[in-house]
DNA sequence: GACCCGGAAGAGGG
DNA sequence: GCCCTCTTCCGGGT
């Protein structure tokens, strides 16, 4: 069981540019407010970076349960841990990862969801939910406060290695995989 | 006022 | 010590 955990983040570990084409999108494309609802079967195929689902969480035997987060979803540190390609080891998610990873969890969906996936946009709709979850992911041990602004200046600073692209929307974000998936 | 953007410096971990 | 990935702070723009 923990074997397939590890052989299942592995997976998570893949790099976002590399992400196949997208062959169909299902609709209910939204504009602002609303969000992409897909079939879960296409949305496994799409997303290889996460495809550990809650069920097979819950069934690992030596994963714990901790702390919840502010609204009540259970919070499980090792679900977040990713599998490094190049070190083998199990590491935290970079902030890109955590945040397709966000996307990814249907049980996050209230705090954001994808604009357009087509076209690698997403909307935060619950910044300081995300924050306070990226802090309890990240677990790094800092002295100020982590803030959205914060949050949002490390999400900006893939901007400069191509991860990421500017919407200069509010709460809007959009990941350079879209372009690959695109073409 | 709230948010976006990006420079600069520094911290933490590998 | 070096490099990567943030984190913190900040000034300017929308």
């Amino acid at each position: 069981m923990t074997d397939k955990y590890h052989e299942d983040k592995v997976s998570i570990s893949l790099k976002l540019q590399e992400l196949s084409p997208v062959d169909d999108l299902y609709e209910n494309q939204s504009t602002d407010n609303q969000c992409i609802s897909m079939k879960e079967d296409k949305y496994e195929s799409l997303c290889p970076i996460s495809t550990v689902h809650t069920q097979e969480y819950s069934s690992l035997d030596n994963i714990t349960q901790s702390n919840n987060d502010s609204v009540g979803l259970p919070f499980n540190p090792k679900e977040w841990l990713i599998n490094d390609s190049i070190t083998g080891k199990l590491r935290p998610p970079r902030q890109n990862e955590f945040l397709y990873h966000l996307l990814e969890d249907s049980r996050y969906s209230s705090y954001l969801c994808w604009l357009d996936r087509n076209e690698g946009l997403f909307k935060i709709h619950e910044p300081d939910q995300v924050t306070t979850l990226w802090t309890k992911v990240k677990n790094r041990q800092t002295t100020g406060i982590m803030d959205y602004d914060t949050f949002a200046r490390g999400i900006r600073y893939y901007y400069k290695s191509g991860s990421m692209m500017k919407t200069h929307k509010k709460y809007t974000f959009r990941f350079r995989m879209s372009m690959n998936i695109i073409s």
